[in-house]
DNA sequence: AGAAATTTGTCCGTATGTATC
DNA sequence: AGATACATACGGACAAATTTC
């Protein structure tokens, strides 16, 4: 077959099933996604398609992944509230306003403001992350 | 040659140039860009390469792109302050919660808190466009 | 310590679909 | 309808970071 693509693009039909996954808990937080030769026998996609597919997870900040080790579902530090705080990897904008490396890891929280039941606005803010205080 | 791609990659050089040319106003607020096919033939790269860097440039909000049309400047409604406002389009994420399509043009308007000369946090709130008082 | 295997990152070339002009 | 331009998808190759042996 050439290259079909009707209707839903095949990256993000793959994003769905896996942002579904994540959200039923069948991959739990924190754990490591399956890698991307795994993703590519299981949905018989090619590699381009699966890394755009965990790319549009990663924007969504729903999984992290590192070079050489994997991708791994964020953990999510979310109650029941409208604030939610996840840890996110700094863009290009981020990284040159706060003087690190692109990639370096930053605490965002999101907060929701409604009007009738409709969003009014989002609101995020992202700092550095503290120094953990472990050191072996 | 293969491939070689020693020190930064291609598609980030390709973006630091660009970039370049959108703050030294070569490339003026709202202009178009070269194509993609131009981009290509000017830095002897691949489209998935050119493509890249645009996506890179898009992320930081500098640029805006549209199916069939191409990639222009965004306007950047930007005096001295420490607050910009520009037009983006919305992700996944921000889709769903204002209940639009993903790509939906938003306003994102960014604060930056200083604290001695570092930053201390930077605050995006994202609002829908209002609709234009224009009537055919 | 070092080599090999694993896994993600980058890059190329090509083909086809879809939107706009 | 045709030309132009971006979007999606495939497959292959090599590079770099991490883990495993």
């Amino acid at each position: 077959m050439p290259t079909p693509h009707y209707g839903q693009p095949r990256y993000r039909v793959i994003a769905d099933e896996i942002r579904k996954r994540l959200e039923h808990g069948i991959i739990a937080p924190g754990a490591l996604l399956p890698t991307e030769s795994a993703l590519t026998a299981e949905f018989r996609a090619s590699r381009g398609t699966i890394r755009q597919a965990i790319a549009t997870l990663r924007d969504e900040g729903l999984v992290s992944t590192e070079h050489g080790r994997g991708t791994h579902a964020t953990i999510q530090t979310n109650g029941q509230s409208d604030a939610t705080e996840r840890e996110v990897l700094a863009d290009n904008r981020l990284a040159s306003l706060f003087a690190v490396r692109a990639g370096t890891t930053l605490i965002e929280v999101e907060r929701v403001t409604r009007k009738n039941g409709q969003v009014e606005s989002v609101i995020r803010t992202y700092r550095t992350k503290p120094p953990s205080p472990a050191a072996p």
